[in-house]
DNA sequence: TATATTGCTGACCGACCGGTTAGTAATTTA
DNA sequence: TAAATTACTAACCGGTCGGTCAGCAATATA
């Protein structure tokens, strides 16, 4: 029926408060799929379902849009995952092992980890948004982890160790995971079985961690 | 000295056989500077003291260049290696050890490390070089380390574990400083220190492997 | 020195994209 | 319902970049 319209559907409609949200849904999105650099604006708005001059209505440039984006998923993210540690009890074997896969459950698996992958690909091209994103979720998400392994040090779970490079060393598999699933699983290559993967690297990485059984310090034996 | 060439300095010289490796350097450098997609042809060509004509004398196209930069470097680096890692014969963890700090060395620290950032950034959008640089380098390295894994499993040197998944997680924490320093480490942000973070990790990883001191096999104190 | 060969240049094409703006039409107001 | 307001559109601009090609000038040849 190729006018059923009789009188509705104008071209377009005024919808000021839904906008900004749906811009931001479609942006992310698309930032998720192709990265920074190669997300057109056009495309974003065609998303949400509006023309690019729109999209300049409601946000600056390429470089706010993206901040907000930022702000509104993984900023508040990082809130609930404070949370959880500084109201945990029990042991710190357990909070380490919970706060992996937890991270991995609310952002990993979820479009998020696009964003956490795309930063790591481009800031070297963006420094602007590399500095944003540093200070605004880097830096806390440090904060975090490092509290976390003086957690298991001060109460004699953890071997004494040098917690800021081993929140570092950490990090990385987690965010290598996230990278593989948005680079390298994306086409025809056998992805990586992320339970699999968590459990193998969880499993060594308390093994290495732990105080108890291990006698031997390891720093020792060097060559 | 305006015109000090009294007849000397042609416009330009014939050098057939020296352009392609000038091209190729001058591809490495620019790929890993600014990666795939932002590098430009026109200054590759310009660094190597050449027009973009002249390029597309020596390579069909830009994939085909980046192609040959990953053969000429990556690909030859890992013969190398492989030649390492058959001819050990010392202990397990020695040649673990041994194994990531050269690979640092030989690859990490130098531009090398570029290829590898990009890749991991940008093989969503260029599935075929991400193939490419899948089967050529990727699935050899992988062979490589479950090979030396697995090795010292049947030497009684490492614990048994699953060493698939052990090889991706072993490889992440190296991988990811690698993508440090061509992402956050160029700008402004603190530096990570490399030796440090290295001895942090190869503490961890050795302590995680070994089969002697660790009684508890962890794995069963899941929750 | 004259001629032939070919490595190399640089202007050009067409597609793309971030950002701008004149104008239009949906909605509100009086 | 007529006028005023403004959310929205669509055409446009300037700049960029992968890729092409007609022609030129540096060599080789004789």
């Amino acid at each position: 029926m190729p006018h059923a319209e009789i009188k509705s559907k104008p071209r377009w409609e005024r919808r000021k408060d839904a906008r900004p949200q749906e811009l931001l849904a479609a942006a992310l999105d698309l930032f998720v799929e192709r990265g920074y650099a190669a997300t057109r604006l056009d495309d974003v708005a065609a998303r949400a379902g509006v023309s690019k001059g729109t999209l300049y209505l409601y946000f600056e440039n390429k470089e706010e849009l993206f901040k907000e984006v930022v702000r509104a998923n993984l900023v508040s993210a990082l809130a609930e995952a404070e949370d959880y540690i500084s109201n945990y009890a029990g042991k710190s074997r357990d909070l380490l092992r919970g706060f992996i896969l937890r991270w991995w459950e609310h952002v990993g698996e979820t479009k998020l980890s696009g964003i956490s992958k795309l930063m790591l690909a481009e800031s070297g091209n963006f420094p602007d948004v590399a500095r944003f994103y540093h200070e605004e979720v880097i830096q806390r998400s440090n904060a975090l982890i490092i509290g976390l392994l003086e957690r298991g040090i001060a109460r004699g779970e953890f071997r004494p160790i040098d917690t800021v490079n081993a929140n570092l060393v950490i990090v990385a598999p987690v965010v290598m995971l996230m990278m593989w699933k948005h680079s390298f699983n994306s086409c025809r290559i056998e992805p990586i079985s992320a339970p699999e993967y968590l459990d193998c690297f969880l499993d060594l990485l308390l093994n290495g961690l732990q105080s108890t059984a291990s006698s031997t310090p390891i720093s020792q034996s060097l060559n």
